[in-house]
Formats: structure tokens, sequence, C-alpha cells
DNA sequence: CGTACCTTTGACGGCTGTCAAAGGAAGTGG
DNA sequence: CCACTTCCTTTGACAGCCGTCAAAGGTACG
């Protein structure tokens, strides 16, 4: 709580792997440049080439794939210590547009210096890959409990997935927490209508298991949401492969 | 087809930038030791920690999750060249479970290795890195073929993955090719009952769109299949993006 | 204070899962 | 080469989850 002294980033990646005191140094110099952005601020586009990584100090943003005018799908869900646009940044041209959810402060830099990085870096490098590793198994997992539950089971997993990656940063939270997610965005994320999103955060409430508000959560029955989602919270422990860390530490 | 001096990996990551000849090198002896298995033959064990990476030289493969006794949902699908387990190399257990669909060659080389490669061969590492986003984006383009679309449309998307994917290793194939996924294993990856996937293969069938027999499948019309599918063929592009990589090559 | 957006509710229909059973194709052992 | 088993594919009937449409009530925001 007190130290500011480490940067967004260096907390992000070091819970995957130790980092040295150069290495903090290199990944400090990355958020020289916070910027404050309001809420619905876009960090880039579907389609324009992938120029900038961003990490997220404050707030809270989402990115989402669009197919035809008026239909989207949210992929990533973005909370503060994130590196934003790993998942694009050797691709030709980004596939999702990014904006924000509320008003925060991200700290850009540019894509070319990951080069410097891999070639200088070489600790780092393996770092920023696994930090990229991790949000991908999010998005697998996500996979998974689309292709293998129904509506109450997904909007269940997907809570908890998301009040596990809080708790990882925050520490341990009350019951309840900021969620600036609509039911709209759930929808989006889980392939469900809004409307059924509704009926079922309805009926989760009416069994005391969660209440969620226009921007908050509150977790009434945390055993209850387990059993309903059979979600295994072992998944997101921040652990590396031993092979690939860096005994000299 | 002539020349077999260039390792399977080589190939692979060659698809998205320059490989020098000191770095084909190093690739080359990670295909030191290929041995043949047999259909069936399990990769590894969810829960294992990874240790080794696959090369897959010839024949198919494919990896799982799974869920409870008898219930599994197919993640991965591999074909010759594909770099099988960098999903999981740096989280400390096996995700998935992954086996042979045919007999087949591999080659094994251990994760342990890839520290070396990240410390020595930062180009190369720069590839692994990139051939890893490259088989996210098709997992996200699964999920965003399963958000979005119905059973139909999903199979068609499915199918043209599976296709295009490849066409960019054989190169020009004819409408006709092998394929060793049974209804099983197509319902299993877009969250379908066997059932309802021979359904709809029938329909496509008597549509003049597809004809899937149990180990072969042949595209009577690949127009109209995109049209069922929209499905965005430039998705699959191997270029990287420009500002990562090495101009020296 | 008015407008836009979000949430809730109800009726209705369809896509897809479930169950059950029969017909083929592949693999195995004699 | 045949018999037998196992697994894959196909078909039909039926049910249910969830999408669609429509409208009203709440909540934020200018």
């Amino acid at each position: 709580m007190a130290e500011h002294f480490e940067s967004c980033v260096t907390q992000n990646l070091s819970h995957h792997m130790a980092i040295g005191e150069q290495e903090a140094r290199i990944l400090s110099e990355l958020e020289q440049a916070p910027s404050k952005v309001k809420k619905g601020h876009e960090l880039w586009k579907a389609g324009t080439r992938p120029d900038q990584l961003y990490t997220l100090r404050s707030g809270w943003a989402y990115s989402y794939h669009s197919l035809g005018e008026d239909s989207i799908r949210v992929l990533d869900i973005f909370m503060p210590g994130d590196l934003m646009g790993i998942r694009d940044a050797t691709l030709p041209h980004h596939y999702t547009t990014a904006a924000m959810l509320t008003d925060g402060v991200i700290c850009p830099f540019p894509t070319s210096r990951l080069k410097g990085i891999f070639e200088n870096h070489p600790n780092l490098a393996m770092g920023i890959h696994a930090s990229a590793a991790r949000q991908q198994a999010v998005i697998t997992d996500r996979l998974i409990n689309v292709l293998s539950n129904d509506a109450r089971c997904r909007i269940a997993h997907f809570i908890l997935e998301i009040y596990y990656r809080i708790k990882r940063v925050h520490g341990d939270l009350g019951s309840g927490f900021t969620l600036p997610l609509l039911q709209k965005h759930i929808s989006l994320a889980l392939g469900l209508t809004h409307v059924h999103v509704s009926r079922i955060l309805k009926a989760l409430h009416a069994d005391h298991v969660i209440k969620k508000t226009r921007s908050e959560i509150e977790i009434l029955d945390l055993t209850c949401l387990h059993q309903i989602s059979n979600f295994d919270a072992e998944k997101f422990g921040d652990k590396m492969n031993p092979l690939l860390v860096d005994e000299r530490g």
C-alpha cells in the first residue's frame, strides 16, 4: 500500500518471477508517461497496427471484436496492473478494439521497444511471454466455460474469474466490490442476451448467492457460487514452470 | 517437397520471420530425436509439469480439457509443422491433455531449453512468442465463433479454419483432403452434441457445400462455405508486426 | 427536467440437447 | 478370411433453454 516505487507492470510481472533491480528500472521507464483518460476513451482500433502497449494503472478497460455494425463480443476485461495489448503485439493488425470502461490512468509505451527487451533482457522477455500466456489462459478458460455450461453456470464462472483476479492484486477484499460491468458487457462476453443475463442475475439474487447492482457486486454465498460454477481457483495461481525460472535471483 | 534440410519448426517459424543460419541450426537441434508414435499415444497429461515441448512432423494430434469423468472439450488441433505445448510451457501445470489423432512422428525437446533460447537467441525467442500468439489467435477466433454463431455457422467456420491452416503448410490442395476428425471431435470443439453435428453435416452435404466422410472431407462449394461462416481468411496471415522484425536479415 | 441508456417482465418460438435404437464401418482374434 | 465386438453415424420424437420482440419502469447524465 505504502510504497509506490514499484511500477505497475513490475508488480504484475513479479507475480510470476523474480525481477532484478536493473530490470525493474527498465520496466519503470515504460511507465514514464501516465495519462488520465475518461470512460469511453478508445485505446486502439481493430485493423490498425499495434504500435503501442499500455499498462493500466487505475480504472477498468475492455477489448472487443466487432462483427458487422451493431454486433460485438467482449474478449478481455482489464483491471489495474494489467498489460494491455500484448495479445496483438506480434500481429500486423489489431484483432480487437479496446476502450476504457471507467475513468482511469494508463501508461503507453511503444511496441517497438519489445525488440530491445527481447535482445537485452531475456528474463523480462520471458516474463512478458509468461504474462501473455496467463492472459491467454483466461480466454481459454472462458472458451471452456462457454462450451460446457449453461447460462447460470457461465455467469457464476465469469464472476468468480473476475473475483479472483481482483483478489490477486488487491489482496483480500470484502464480499462486495466495484464491478463496472453492465449486464450488456456480461452478455457480450458470454454469448447470451442481456435479457437472459437479467433473468439469471435476478434468480441468483433470489437464491442469496450474489447481488449485482449497476456498478457493484456483492457475493453473498461464495461456497454456493463455487458449486454453481464448478470453478477451479487453482488455475489462477501465479507460479511459473520451475524449469524456466532463473535460479540466480 | 525435395529439400528436407530444414527442420519442421524452422519451416513453421520462418512463416513469421527471417531465420538466420545459426538460428536454423539451433532449431534443428531441437528435432534430434524424432520418434514414431501410434494413434492414441498420449503426449502429456493435464496436471503434470510441462517438461517437454513437441514438434509434430507428421500426423495429427489434439489437446483437450477434461471436466469430470466422461466429459471433455477439444481445444487444439495440431497438424504437421505445429509446435505443441507452448500454451502451457510457462505454467507450472498442464491445463490440457494431448494425444495423437493418427499415427505420426513427433520430436520432443526439453522445456528447460527455452531458457537458453531466450538468453542467447532473442530473435528465436520472439519467433516462438509470435508462434504462441498465433496459436492463441486460433483459440480466440473459436471463442468468437462459439459466442456468435449457430451450429451450422460454427461448423462451417471450424472447417475453414482447418482448411486454411493446412493450405498454409501444404500449399494448394485440391478440394478434398484428409481430415481425421470424427463428428465426436468436432462436437467437442464447438460445444455441440455429436447428434447435432451429424444433422448439420448431412444438411451441408444435401446443400452441396461439403461432403465429410469418416476420415476425409471434400469442399464442394468454397464460396458458399464462406458465406455460411462469414470467415475472414486474412486473419490467418503469417506476417508479423513490422515494428518487431529484425531488419538486418 | 428531459433524454438516453439500463434493467426488468412477459409471451412466444426455435434451435439444439436428450433419449433411444438401428445400421455401418473399422478393428481384433481366431 | 470370417466372426465378433466396438465404435461411429444416422434418424426420430420430444422437451427445454434461451433468443426475440415489445413495452414499461429505473437510473444516470447533461
